[in-house]
DNA sequence: ATCATTTATTTACGCGCGTTAAAAAAATAT
DNA sequence: ATATTTTTTTAACGCGCGTAAATAAATGAT
């Protein structure tokens, strides 16, 4: 490596003795060159290392090759471990990808979008706050960009939506609890910003019926995104005045469900399904720590992989055709039950 | 807001009746106007919504606005809580911050810096992956980017170091433990990545010896950054062949300690302090599910705020300074005993 | 009102690359 | 060897902005 510092194609294609188009068009696509020259260039690429300036390339182009990406809260490993898929397949298919986290607040969300906007984007994969998102904000961007949301649905915007079956998880943690035990209560935020909780209490409401179950939902207080500090306050108040309903709890989440565990230790509340345990407990996401929880905890699973995957391989179409697919699909994976010890 | 479509900078002067360069100089720094112009172009902002392109801007610039952040290991909750502090400040300070992670793969990491490199940022915050980094590309890179390396530090990489004083940490837990019940012993992975978890070995070994008690450590297999899972099997083994010398355990780290106790509960050993328990557990860094664990988790807290805080300004000091400071400072914050449940 | 100072405008060039059209050269086919 | 196809070269323009120098205008002080 000579430290020839190399200040642009020009003089990078004058020391090979190729001219700047076709070095151009190397970089754009090496297959687009004969061989014996695609070959010269590579050899130099090795020898000095010279690097086509991003800001000269992506100025021309109408897009480029940026990929965002975009979760409400990446200091949930949740999000985080999903970032981690998409991050690595956008690298393998060619692309750059470039993370960024709303932190819970709008207006962060809202100025994401519009530095990504100028960054010109091939396109963008984004999981809204939810409820607490500007829909119109990004109604207007989805108009401009290439989108497609995951995680959380927002009905109507962005090319497709991508993520989990919100009634496949509550129908598979409903039917085994009432099946090995006593049916279950819901436990869940009185408020809560994230659709699929929703979803999730109405898929609760639907299934009892249909096993011919009394429900129970449990609403408890609290703002923001300290799920588990919010599921073990209300877990604590609902345990100390002993208004629980059943000795059964599903939580709408598993970080609630890390906060009902704790309080539950805390109070002196043995959970499992073992004989000498006084309450179960069971939850959905199957958040990288619920396998850590005491007990572990009896959760639903995404298929993060199919969810990942998918959502790309849709982003990349999507690209294909210009920004356009010919109608928005919504697309859910199947959760899978994952027995713990909780219940 | 009307929707002409407004192309560039000049077409936007045109519209407001100012020169190009002005409005150049507007964007550069508002203040460097006189006070009607920058009224008159601001409610311009208002109602046409034009913004300078981005890829012109930096084009044109030695350094942009942007400031890297690379982190080992994004789905740590305790990576991912820095991040968000120190994506705060930057935009705070009208930076524009850029998260990376290397997902603890040394091959990223490298690419991580190759095209940080290229986007020409005025400062990287890098946390390095530790004895796993590619010490020369590090250095490689330290030398053309104002870098200040952050949490795992690289003897003379960087142009600053700013972390925790690992020290601190362990002298203080050690203390407590041995104030208040049997000594503790020290378990550990065998091959530790992160060079704080060598500091913290060292430091245990020589608090011992103040001490007068007798060190002992406990080094189990494992490797990657699923330290929880490391820990748990770690754990079982030595518990299953009752080859702990005390009866008092202190962790290398929280996720190994969260580990530990999932596998205490899985063999039902009570951890506390109270009478009725048989092991006490301890652990540093105070990571963010180390106040739900069962027991909570007694630990030493990261002064998360003072290290952000500092690595910033150490690093908008180097900026300034234009990518020199007089001598590479380190800096560590002492850390802060957190006293929960488990010990 | 006059001069000095600050601020704005005009003009012009450069940044590094994408891209295109026409000409030239090289590879392949006949 | 000639005709045809493919690849490369040459030359030139454009992208949107930074920046600098010279000029003009506005402001402020005397």
């Amino acid at each position: 490596m000579r430290y020839n510092k190399i200040k642009n194609m020009a003089e990078f294609a004058a020391l090979i003795g190729v001219s700047r188009p076709t070095v151009s068009k190397y970089f754009n696509d090496p297959e687009s060159v004969r061989p014996s020259t695609r070959d010269r260039i590579e050899a130099a690429l090795k020898e000095y290392d010279y690097r086509p300036n991003i800001y000269a390339i992506n100025q021309n182009r109408r897009l480029t090759k940026t990929i965002g990406i975009v979760v409400p809260y990446l200091a949930d490993p949740f999000f985080a471990e999903i970032a981690r898929m998409l991050e690595r397949r956008c690298i393998a298919a060619g692309f750059t990808p470039s993370l960024f986290s709303s932190h819970g607040e709008q207006a962060l969300e809202n100025t994401i979008l519009d530095n990504l906007r100028s960054l010109k984007p091939a396109g963008v994969l984004l999981a809204p706050l939810g409820r607490t998102s500007d829909r119109k904000h990004i109604e207007a961007f989805c108009h401009d960009v290439p989108t497609i949301l995951f995680d959380s649905n927002i009905e109507g915007v962005g090319a497709a939506f991508v993520g989990s079956d919100n009634f496949s998880f509550v129908s598979q943690t409903v039917e085994y609890l009432s099946r090995t035990g006593n049916m279950p209560c819901f436990f869940e935020m009185k408020d809560p910003a994230n659709p699929n909780a929703n979803k999730r209490r109405l898929a609760y409401l639907e299934i009892m019926n249909r096993l011919n179950l009394e429900p129970h939902i449990i609403k408890i207080d609290g703002k923001g995104w300290s799920f588990e500090e919010i599921g073990r306050q209300g877990a604590l108040k609902i345990l100390q005045e002993k208004a629980l309903p059943t000795n059964t709890v599903l939580c709408s989440n598993d970080r609630l469900a890390i906060g009902f565990l704790s309080a539950c230790h805390e109070l002196g509340i043995s959970v499992g399904r073992d004989e000498g345990c006084s309450i179960r407990v069971a939850s959905h996401d199957d958040h990288p720590y619920s396998r850590y929880t005491c007990p572990s905890l009896t959760t639903a699973a995404h298929d993060y992989e199919s969810v990942s995957d998918y959502a790309l391989s849709t982003l990349f179409q999507l690209i294909e055709s210009g920004g356009r697919l010919e109608k928005r699909q919504e697309t859910v994976f199947a959760a899978r039950l994952i027995m713990r010890d909780s219940a």
